[in-house]
DNA sequence: CGCAATATTGACCACTCTCAATGAGGGTGG
DNA sequence: CCACCCTCATTGAGAGTGGTCAATATTGCG
């Protein structure tokens, strides 16, 4: 058995193996998943992954990059649902409908490789922990939406960015990277509009944020200076449990 | 096969069958889950099916009755996340962490069904089309989820209210009852928690529809009158998909 | 019957939205 | 290389939706 550490050395190519929760496959079932997965592709900013209403024959990890994902509204809008960083499957909430409920659109140059949902299925039934795995992902996103649900039900502003400042800076450092430092590949536009805010107030908050000392913002790049402080102001709107990612 | 209509016939007594989603199953298959589902356990008003943080063996389905979810926030008030109907499946949230993320407390005398959810992937490695529809109905609580961030997100209490009449009709409807006239079996409060929403909106809001003529309110009991302005009060915070249920 | 929980209604206030103007980058073409 | 433009971000002022507080029904239950 391989836990999730030597799973992401062995599989560096198309690790569907990094995906987001602890997996312990044999490896040689490792290699069957990673057969099924297609070839990266390359996608520059502004494309689209897929977009609501296609068909659905494939589920999406990302290798590298970001992705936002998003449903349009009847008025034009749009509601943002999720980003998505490498690691993580785009894609889930179209199995049922077996077309796709939203737009997957690149927010930055990104690599992501296309799994073919007919070829999961099969493999799950040969493979008991590989189903268990994907029962526990799916589950994982609803999870994840129940606790957005709280945050836009509940949170106030100054709440909601903390708790997405901080959201952001673990699934960063689940990567390897600063959890203190990063850039935020979306626009003030996107995180308002997923935070359900207006994007003056998340300039505002910003602003407030770093004029209180918290953190530091310039343009994109986010420094965090008193984690303990913007934990407090997240603190109110956070879920018991503990999280994941 | 079986369509979901007869296989409505063929289980009344336990019917794992009747979930929310049409699934084509051999009749021998039906029993092999039937008979893995536990007899109905019968609960009161305020009894709980588990609570957030309980350790996860099963999932539940409710046979009669409504159920509401819901996660207790750390100031001690709860976040509501969803209303259970008769045919609906709770706690699918808690597989990946292997406990329970919301409580589940019976809004009226209902009548559930444990399945241990051992049993049910041992299954679903047997028979394909379980858990094909295990992956379906997965999916379909991600899109349902994704409709309330939206709603959460994006509308006005008007539009909350409305879209959230409109859905609790149509699912009576599925199941055979009038969706004209219904009685809702929760509180004003779990309304107005459900939908981000201070206790007093719903009131007035409820009021106001009644004003208007769209609807008649008597305590729980409500009327819809004009179902078209009522899904027009809606339509600004439509997904732009169709919707299941 | 009376108490407690739930609902309704009103008055006031605050948070956030909208509208509007300004500023800062980033890309393109002269 | 700079001028220009366009998008994105910031900041301010005013308005509005919905929240809070409070008082008054109404209902259900012991």
């Amino acid at each position: 058995m391989l836990d999730i550490t030597s799973i992401k050395i062995a599989c560096s190519e198309c690790s569907l193996s990094r995906l987001c929760l602890p997996m312990s496959l044999e490896e040689q079932e490792i290699s069957r998943l990673d057969a099924v997965l297609k070839r990266p592709r390359p996608l520059k900013r502004g494309e689209d992954l897929f977009q609501a209403g296609d068909a659905f024959h494939s589920l999406y990890v990302i290798r590298a990059g970001t992705v936002k994902t998003f449903t349009p509204c009847e008025d034009g809008s749009e509601q943002v649902i999720g980003f998505h960083l490498p690691g993580e499957l785009v894609g889930l909430d179209a199995i049922e409908q077996e077309r796709h409920m939203c737009s997957a659109r690149v927010l930055e140059t990104s690599s992501v490789c296309e799994l073919p949902f007919d070829r999961l299925q099969e493999l799950a039934l040969e493979i008991p922990s590989l189903q268990k795995h994907f029962f526990r992902l799916l589950s994982q996103e609803l999870a994840k939406d129940e606790t957005m649900l709280l945050l836009l039900g509940k949170a106030t502003a100054e709440e909601r960015l903390a708790t997405f400042l901080i959201n952001v800076a673990k699934r960063f450092r689940a990567r390897g990277y600063s959890d203190k430092e990063f850039n935020l590949s979306m626009s003030r536009h996107d995180i308002g509009n997923y935070l359900g805010l207006a994007v003056e107030t998340i300039s505002r908050m910003f602003s407030r944020l770093q004029d209180e000392g918290v953190i530091s913002v310039h343009r994109k790049n986010i420094v965090i200076n008193d984690l303990e402080r913007l934990a407090a102001m997240a603190h109110r709107s956070a879920r018991c449990g503990s999280d994941d990612e």
